[in-house]
RNA sequence: GGGCAGAUGGCAGAGCGGUCAAUUGCAUCAGACUGUAAAUCUGACGACUUCGGUCUUCGGGGGUUCAAAUCCCUCUCUGCCCA
């Protein structure tokens, strides 16, 4: 079962509170996600996640697919029982490895670039390791060179063994230097493939359509309406929206109002802690963002006063918890400076302590946001 | 008392006549990371600098040489072995 129900709507922004009934659970929107590419949150345990106050997760086609492969996972009864988590889940597409693993790894660059290039990829350009065409995209798997092909179909036909609640329509995550040639070219192939992973979908999972368009607002809004207006349960929106703040909320804000307002939306792949105000304010009920895993392997902690390096020597004979406003198991029993020997021992702890309480902390953040859009304030 | 080995930048440890302000690792500092090929990558790390350079460094002192962290003498200290 599936569907999502706005409980309120803002009067001071287009922010919205909504529920999100899975049959494995209700997720409070706005809410984000957190991400669990291999199906898992590295370093954590399901308890632990359960704990962290996350409601859904987002594992990847792409990942699952080369390692350990759908049918084993389907074997396992799908990606709930073979996580053993009870929790709503998306898969993502693959798309995004489509620039990830191709012109995002060519040129160095994230999905979003604070820098402009002065090289532009071109219309009819291919990534070194991987040939995009109309019908899909050729792979080569870093796990052993092996050459797989993932196409709208074959991206469905994976989702549907891996079993999530929501599984999205497979795209291409265009590039922050993609002409404009290019990512027209490009969405044109993203439109057609939305089309085709509805057809071929059996199952009563939900599908999302995906928006692209780049940094283009008439590609946004082109974009918008023409995936809008297919029968998906939800809609992603991808890619970037150029390389400033402002222009990312304006074009976001732009290309929501473009989508049916009764269903949901999820933002992919943006949530940096100061992002987040922005986009729910934007009208995102979902979005899914690495930051906080990410960033505590890395070492670093987001606290109500700023983010922490715990790796730095200044935390060495710190005896204070991560954040003294913090209510996470972590931050009642542990210190900084045992967190910081951790890291600098590498030990694996450091980073599962830290990643804990970072998704506790975006959690207790987002919360506190819809508390925010109840009570009007928002 | 005798013999041997050694002393190099915050630490460990290369170098053994010129290309050495000195490889490398750790530590330190700074930067990057937004649908995770990510427990990663990049840069700085003697002092000053008009960024061209300039000055003081390889236990202390003395010497050889055009030139010494590198060779010689001596002192100090450390480790090991024999008395």
């Amino acid at each position: 079962m599936f569907s999502f129900q706005i409980v309120k709507k803002s009067k001071k922004s287009n922010a919205r509170l909504g529920l999100l009934e899975t049959s494995h659970g209700v997720v409070e929107t706005p809410s984000l996600v957190p991400v669990a590419t291999q199906a898992v949150i590295k370093t954590l345990s399901s308890k632990d996640v359960s704990e962290s106050k996350t409601q859904i997760l987002i594992c990847n086609t792409f990942h699952l697919h080369i390692r350990p492969g759908e049918e084993l996972i389907e074997r396992f009864g799908g990606l709930q029982k073979f996580m053993s988590l009870q929790k709503p889940l998306m898969t993502d597409s693959g798309g995004f490895q489509v620039f990830s693993l191709g012109f995002g790894r060519d040129f160095g660059t994230g999905k979003i670039l604070k820098k402009q290039k002065a090289e532009g990829i071109e219309y009819g350009q291919q990534p070194k390791l991987l040939r995009i065409t109309d019908k899909g995209v050729n792979f080569r798997s870093f796990l052993d060179g092996k050459e797989l092909f993932l196409g709208p179909a074959e991206s469905i036909r994976i989702q549907e063994k891996l079993g999530a609640d929501i599984i999205f329509a497979f795209d291409e995550c265009t590039s922050p230097m993609a002409s404009k040639e290019y990512t027209e070219a490009s969405l044109l192939k993203t439109h057609e493939w939305a089309k085709i992973c509805l057809k071929a979908k059996r199952t009563k999972q939900a599908l999302y359509g995906i928006v692209q368009g780049g940094k283009f607002k008439d590609l946004r809004k082109e974009s918008a309406r023409f995936i809008g207006s297919l029968p998906f349960e939800g809609f992603g929106i991808g890619g970037e929206f150029g390389d400033n703040k402002k222009t990312m909320i304006n074009m976001l804000k732009l290309t929501l109002k473009e989508l049916p307002e009764e269903k949901p939306r999820h933002l992919l792949g943006i949530g940096y802690l100061q992002d987040i105000p922005k986009i729910i304010k934007a009208g995102v009920d979902t979005f899914d963002c690495i930051a906080p895993t990410h960033y505590a392997r890395r070492g670093m902690a987001y606290t109500s006063a700023g983010e922490l390096d715990l790796n730095k020597e200044i935390f060495k004979k710190d005896k204070k918890p991560l954040d003294s406003k913090c209510s996470c198991a972590v931050c009642r029993e542990y210190s900084r400076g045992y967190v910081h020997h951790l890291l600098r021992a590498k030990e694996i702890t450091g980073m599962s302590l830290l990643t804990f309480h970072n998704l506790y902390f975006f959690n207790t953040f987002v919360e506190r946001i819809r508390k925010d859009i109840k009570s009007g304030k928002i």
